[in-house]
DNA sequence: TATGAATGAGAATTCATTCAT
DNA sequence: GATGAATGAATTCTCATTCAT
């Protein structure tokens, strides 16, 4: 049996974009990104396999041979989203300078109330797989920077040889980050379900504090 | 693109069951069982809508038709192993009597070597859906179990009226363990990968302790 | 969609035969017998390729297995079905000697209520085919002898050269019988649903009259 | 074992359109059709359940897919079928406006060599059935309508209370009209296998007159 | 003789993709 | 650039039949 955002797309709030093609040339980029768009969130939500091509063409309102055309083919849009989420996620792990900007950093990924995403399905987007051995990769290499980047900001370096111990510690910070995300997009679990920022800040800085200072 | 553990089977070690058929006349639940574990290994790695009721029947070692007779369909078969893996983990919520045995728990269910596990896949196929009404909601209604068992043993009752805070709490322990879960399942991120539940228990207990002593 | 016979069985009335199995010898018979009975009523009201085996063995209460054992196979099973419909309608050829009792030969194979029938079916399971040569042509001689006999009853004889006028007179009346019968066997047309022999019989006296008297 | 029509098709004369696609856009409506005939055809001879959608799709010459595309399911596109039917059979029932033109009506839907049908097909594919409610009931209001139109050309009337015996001989004629046509699918009846339309209205003007006139 | 287990062929349907306009 | 039409490769499920006890 289909999930029943089948049909109705799982979050058909803030279309992105409802402005009318704007000129003859620059049409191609606009259909390219609502496209783009859908197809992120039905992955991220239903994942690969249970994502057709029409429900994201529906989506976003166009033909399905577009999708074809700006992308090749659905593993071809796949790995276009993952992209663009990996670029947004190595551009947080940038700002990630030291421990206390990390409760922050966690909730703005994952917080926020379902409909109104966007930047909140990357994290959901990033555990999906086509089954491709490339997007495995790149999935990989940034949960690799990233857990180095949240180690580094407790004070881990590469060359440092009892450094597997924080490197560790990084990544169940990490783990949490993602725990919350599926299981928030696993619907009915309260509070979780609708915690806010605040509500979330607090603990996750317990939870950073307990895991990344001193050790 | 399929997955490439189509051929390959997930992790087609360990098929918990080698010994030759028993005469013929009642080996029903012995390939019942086949399937079901190779079900859910396949179902909780490779997610629903990717695996292919021949995939599982392969891995089982049995004809595909036996799937439809002993579980009418492949979202029968699901739901079986849901329940299945929901049996289990009702189980582990009930031996959570205080904080101190949270890390183990959530230790046994998250280490190992992924080939050798067995109630390990518990957790990954508790995430995936088949998009079916029911199943969805035996799964919620398992991790509010869960979590509300977490959060009694740091003392919630389901009647404080302050008791909102420390039941989030307890869900945020609860991701930890489903985050650990996907970030293994996602092969490659060191030194998380390859932990030993040794390596997990001390920062966990650091977390337990941090998200639910006094609060 | 399959019919909703299906599971009820079409007229799982008088089952011919309770009685437990005799012995150890005639056991066989009996078995084969309650496939033939179950696998007529089938074949005649669901047709042969909607019909299952198992509707048919479960229906007479036995191992499906049985009907290769005892028939060969299904198509064998239809055979034998239909030589036991051609054997009782060869004999009831066989007693039409003048006009008069045609009338009463058609009630007799049409008339009735459904669900008692049992000799009842046997025009509609005549019309029935597996797509066999062998039983196709098994139909058509029946067909043929059974209008030549109607025909004799009206003064044709073989080799009159212009007695094709009276076969095909014969064979409209031969019409009405299967007309009757199709129509009876879709529910819900009334009158002729539940019309009874008297009420048949009537009608029937002047459309054989019309049609072979003196022509 | 399969009809044998399977390979050949019942009836591939006379595709009803040889004509080229009419450039691409807009085909949709000539494969629509080409499948309605086709469907229509091998559901009237061979019946529901021994055809096939690819032995359909096939005497089209159209891709398989395009059934699910252009009707849903193979029961979709049954009850596409039934619906052309009945409402050819509305229209020729509205003609009847007295008793002389009944036998010319039947002959029109029953004779004609098998081959050039059409319309002929017409009341074979009204007795068949895919065990689904709703078209089960279409066919039984038509069946209804259909009578009560023969019944009023003899006088009937709706409110009589004698009428049901009027409308019961209505039905007999309408069974004549339907025996015919299931003896003249059972190939190698002759003469009436072969009857023309003359050969047919004689008796059949006997026959109305016989049953429908002064009772 | 009878039965539950197992098998392989075939059926309907879905879906990503390509083609022609 | 965009669209409706068409295709072929899967996928799930059903079913007649065979096997071993």
């Amino acid at each position: 049996m289909k999930a029943s955002s089948s049909q109705a797309g799982p979050v058909p709030l803030t279309p992105t974009d409802n402005s009318p093609p704007p000129s003859r040339r620059g049409a191609a980029a606009r259909t390219r990104g609502l496209l783009l768009d859908s197809a992120r969130r039905r992955f991220a939500y239903d994942g690969y396999a249970a994502t057709t091509v029409r429900d994201i063409a529906d989506d976003a309102g166009v033909n399905v041979a577009l999708i074809n055309r700006y992308f090749r083919s659905k593993e071809g849009l796949f790995e276009a989203c993952l992209k663009a989420v990996i670029d947004e996620l190595v551009h947080a792990a940038r700002t990630v300078a030291d421990l206390e900007q990390i409760p922050e950093i966690i909730v703005s990924h994952t917080a926020g109330v379902l409909a109104v995403d966007g930047p909140r399905d990357a994290l959901l987007l990033l555990l999906r797989s086509s089954g491709d051995e490339r997007t495995e990769q790149m999935r990989t290499g940034l949960l690799r920077t990233f857990s180095e980047r949240l180690a580094a900001a407790a004070g881990w370096r590469p060359d440092d040889p009892t450094g597997d111990q924080l490197l560790l510690r990084a990544q169940l910070v990490l783990s949490v980050a993602f725990g919350i995300t599926v299981l928030r997009a696993s619907p009915g679990l309260e509070p979780l379900g609708s915690a806010t920022e605040q509500d979330l800040t607090g603990p996750l800085r317990d939870l950073v504090e307990a895991l990344l200072t001193r050790h």
